[in-house]
RNA sequence: GCCCACAUAGCUCAGUCGGUAGAGCACGUUCUUGGUAAGAACGGGGUCACCAGUUCGAAUCUGGUUGUGGGCUCCA
């Protein structure tokens, strides 16, 4: 890592390397701490690699300003200026001069400068110089390996010939320091580990997660689209998804229901004086698409549900008594996002969230947000997601509302969160300009995180409505609110859900959960009895009926990856059974459809993820 | 939005040096009625994303637009 903080980080840093060898000295350590060093030296390696691709960069192209290397999670990058953009062509040459740096086995040498010496060495490099301005210390350090010397904290293996397996992956554009206003400089991204085997079996690792790819397997297994004749980000749900999406969203309901929740619906659009008084119009303009007219007023299409929920709460005077009120709907909302930002279900401009909003007392809150990250952690369970990271999102830059008040909800929020003994980061200033949050990310297939469940604390709204109860002093009294949504959205949630059991769907949320394969055309009136006997059980059952070879069916169902394949001959039509075969191949021989019915329904009423 | 790459039949993809396009699957018709992952034959299907330009001639070269992919920034 660069010197980018202070030097009580540096103390950290070879504390910790110092009682990690200690530890390994006494022989003393666990597996854990075996991991945890080896990462450490993982790490050091990768950051060394990617001064190696500096070095090669630098060999290769003349001016090359250099900006930033870190090591990142399996492998480094290194973001640069260069004289001409790069190309992918030019990875295996980088690559081919890095195996050469490499192979010299150079040392990195470790030299301390002072910082006005500093300033002189690194007087070409533009980025370095401003690294070198923000350090706090008189003294800074450079590592030299080979012709390349950098700004850097260190530490770094010994020489370049201690680097070990690695492969440049792409190259990406990357904003200086993060920032858009700033120069776009030239990274390269790579990755590398001890050995070639490790560096093979994580690049099978990832040709294996992207078959889990939710936008591949939403084509293949018919669930949605998106067109670019109705724009980008757009969802069409398939009548499968579709199926899918209602499954979850009836299990929603009623889980909420269960809870105290009431189920409203609100309109789509809503004249835009509305969220001028909001605060929407000013700090979530960006977000907003373009008024329409509608008989002279201005309507938008909206992008929160939010503000229906407070009009109806404002239909009658409300006591303390009546609080908390819960008001969820799947509400399907539109936001202008970036073109460069969607991603498949992931990222899209119109979504449903499903959202609810709590109008409480301030005693209250507590509470109420206990029972939101319970019921938030109740659903991810349930869909079989256990790899999730909780956040806890303090007060920005720009904020509503006073700082005691925060202070308030955010002690609130992290009360609730250590109470429930859920482990949990904080991110600092990442709140939205309303209030604290807790947010709940799930991974992809390739390990990126989503944002899903979010519980957001608000003071702006019930200040700007006057949103308000009547309390035992027969005053009025604001409310506190709090928006929440437990899965995120249908689409990001369906998108997580699909790469989560690459596309084979739990039994209970399967779209067709049995398909019956008659043999031949003889056993078709038998198979439709049975689909209908099935049916009437509440099962989701299709007959395969076409004329075609079984073993073309049974593949196709295999493909579609349907839970229960059915297959009827004259074997099955005498004996009044079916032939169950499971699609994770095994073939359970004969049965008669109650017996299947029984082990199915046990299946799906556990809704356990994996069992068939 | 920014950086780089990509766009050929419904899908997955070939297409050499610039000379008006091909496979498999899918779809249609016919034959086949087959016991646990692809039965066979024949047939229909393409303004090579769109708009310009260069050229005798463009899927192919150049520019622009739209969309997609990987990043960055931003977010459910």
């Amino acid at each position: 890592m660069f010197l980018l903080s202070s030097e009580q980080s540096w103390l950290r840093i070879d504390l910790s390397l110092i009682i990690a060898w200690g530890l390994c000295l006494v022989q003393c350590r666990n597996s854990k701490m075996a991991a945890e060093e080896k990462e450490a030296r993982l790490e050091k390696m990768r950051h060394s690699a990617a001064h190696v691709m500096a070095e090669a960069v630098q060999s290769l192209f003349q001016g090359t300003k250099f900006g930033i290397g870190p090591a990142i999670e399996d492998g480094f990058y290194y973001d640069f200026e260069l004289p001409r953009a790069l190309v992918p062509d030019d990875l295996p040459t980088i690559e081919a001069k890095m195996k050469e740096i490499i192979a010299a086995n150079a040392a990195f040498a470790k030299e301390e400068m002072d910082k006005a010496k500093a300033l002189q060495f690194f007087s070409d490099q533009p980025y370095k110089l401003e690294l070198i301005e923000e350090l706090p210390d008189e003294t800074v350090t450079i590592y030299r390996q080979g012709s390349f010397v950098d700004l850097c904290r260190g530490p770094h293996v010994n020489s370049t010939g201690n680097i070990g397996a690695f492969k440049l992956t792409s190259i990406a554009g990357a904003y200086w320091r993060g920032d858009e206003k700033r120069p776009m400089l030239q990274r390269i991204y790579g990755v590398a580990f001890d050995t070639q085997a490790e560096l093979e079996d994580y690049l099978a690792r990832l040709a294996e997660a992207s078959k889990r790819d939710h936008r591949k397997l939403g084509k293949e297994l018919d669930l949605f689209s998106l067109h670019d004749e109705a724009g980008p980000g757009l969802v069409h749900w398939h009548p499968k998804g579709a199926l899918v999406r209602e499954i979850i969203e009836d299990f929603w309901k009623k889980e909420h229901r269960k809870r105290g929740y009431d189920i409203v619906y609100t309109p789509h659009i809503a004249k835009v004086d509305l969220w001028k008084t909001s605060g929407h119009w000013d700090f979530y303009r960006e977000n907003l698409y373009s008024p329409m007219d509608i008989e002279g007023q201005e309507y938008i299409i909206k992008p929160m549900n939010c503000l229906g929920h407070i009009l109806m709460y404002k239909t009658q005077l409300r006591s303390y008594r009546n609080l908390p009120l819960r008001w969820a709907e799947l509400g399907t909302v539109y936001r202008y996002e970036r073109s460069g930002v969607l991603h498949g279900l992931a990222r899209v401009r119109g979504f449903t969230q499903d959202d609810a909003h709590i109008f409480c007392r301030p005693d209250q809150l507590e509470a109420e947000v206990t029972e939101v990250v319970q019921l938030a952690c109740f659903m991810l369970d349930t869909f079989g997601f256990h790899d999730y990271e909780l956040l806890l999102s303090t007060r920005p830059e720009k904020y509503a509302g006073t700082i005691q008040s925060w202070e308030e909800a955010t002690e609130a929020l992290r009360k609730v969160l250590q109470c429930l003994e859920l482990g949990y980061t904080i991110d600092p200033g990442e709140g939205v300009f309303y209030g604290p949050k807790i947010d709940i990310k799930l991974r992809d297939a390739l390990g990126r995180l989503w944002q899903g469940p979010t519980i957001q604390v608000d003071f702006n709204l019930p200040q700007r409505f006057d949103v308000n109860y009547i309390g035992d002093d027969g005053s009025e009294h604001q409310v506190v609110m709090v928006h929440r949504t437990v899965l995120g959205s249908m689409e990001r949630f369906m998108a997580c859900l699909i790469e989560h059991y690459a596309g084979a769907f739990p039994v209970w949320l399967s779209p067709v959960q049995a398909v019956i394969i008659p043999i031949a055309d003889r056993h078709l009136d038998y198979a439709h009895h049975l689909a209908g006997e099935l049916r009437e059980g509440g099962m989701r059952v299709q007959v395969d009926d076409r004329s075609e070879r079984m073993n073309l069916k049974i593949r196709e169902a295999q493909l579609g990856k349907v839970p229960y394949m059915l297959v009827v001959g004259d074997k099955e039509l005498d004996s009044s059974t079916v032939s169950l075969r499971l699609r994770n191949g095994e073939d359970l021989g004969s049965l008669t459809a109650s017996e299947f019915m029984s082990r199915v329904k046990s299946v799906i009423e556990a809704r356990v993820p994996d069992k068939l």
